[in-house]
DNA sequence: CGCATACTGTATCGAGCGATCCAGAAAGAG
DNA sequence: CTCTTTCTGGATCGCTCGATACAGTATGCG
């Protein structure tokens, strides 16, 4: 996975993932059956750690606003670590799209789930007063899932934490 | 550029670019030394013609807030053709970066430039008191920018003019 | 026209690619 | 302990990659 964010799909080679994993040519194959499911396994791996663990953050928060703030401010932290990695699905989605229907269809779920996990806290919070209503909670989740979809570009073209940290109080003014 | 924008940069070929430009291998070496300085031309010629136009429509809109959507609009338009091809720069960044100091600096200097632009149609509209002043211009352009970047990201997971545009409603929102 | 120069595109190079093969090591059963 | 089965990883496969060499063609000039 590490390789695969760093570097690209094409730019890593089965020989460079062999030697990272300490295995032969032969194991590799045998359990990803190519290097292409081996792709497809790391972006699933970075779903069910990276991009999960993001969204738990979402419920702890005292308040929605500051929930959203710290998702988002978190996802730029690692984002912006190794000169400037940014997102493997971002990645995945600019070097493989649009001609790889899987990794598609695995970043749209990924997407898709955390547009309604953030629809779901709007819509509470909204609710509760705490945020205006001037847009509708599903609209205004995805605006925040395809601003942060920039984050992660800026991320890795200026990797500097502060900047981005003042871009996201610009998009949380979209509650006000 | 047509080719390495729709297919990124490792997974074209040089057989493939010299068969679309209909020229022999030895003139496409003669007239750009190697893969990479027809990648850097390309990148400069997106910059010159797609990022340009961009920028000159910027000064040609009724007030801010509609030059701005047109602006952004424009560009949805042609990143959701071909299924979603996205934006050269944005695709460059993503699979050649942190690697790529080159990409780094053109890419960078192209945002700077829509950044700039974008920060002195903002600065003169506040003062006009088209728009509010919530937000400093330089932070408010700099996160048109970063927004920007996620459109071009979303509209390659999900080439979805008319959806994208509401996204861009929410975003002209923090101009309130 | 005739010669010198510039350029084009094909044939070819070594290297590295993804994928496979298979001898040998490890693990499990009796 | 031995035999069988499973698994491992280095050697090797054919192929395509980016890059180059060079013969053949067009071009410009006196």
């Amino acid at each position: 996975m590490d390789l695969f964010w760093m570097r690209g799909y094409e730019a890593t080679s089965v020989r460079d993932l062999t030697q990272r994993l300490g295995i032969g040519q032969g194991s590799l194959y045998a359990a990803f059956g190519d290097k292409e499911g081996l792709y497809r396994a790391a972006l699933e791996h970075y779903r069910t750690t990276l991009a999960a663990d993001a969204l738990r953050s979402l419920d702890e928060g005292a308040d929605a606003r500051s929930a959203i703030r710290t998702m988002l401010v978190g996802r730029v932290r690692i984002a912006v670590e190794d000169g400037g990695r940014g997102c493997l699905a971002v990645n995945a989605v600019c070097e493989r799209l649009p001609q790889d229907a899987s990794v598609r269809r695995t970043v749209r779920d990924m997407q898709d789930a955390s547009r309604d996990a953030l629809a779901e806290v709007l819509r509470v919070a909204a609710e509760r007063g705490e945020i205006a209503a001037r847009h509708d909670p599903h609209t205004q989740a995805a605006f925040l899932v395809t601003f942060l979809n920039g984050l992660l570009v800026t991320s890795k073209i200026t990797p500097d934490a502060h900047a981005l940290e003042s871009l996201v109080e610009v998009a949380l003014s979209t509650l006000d």
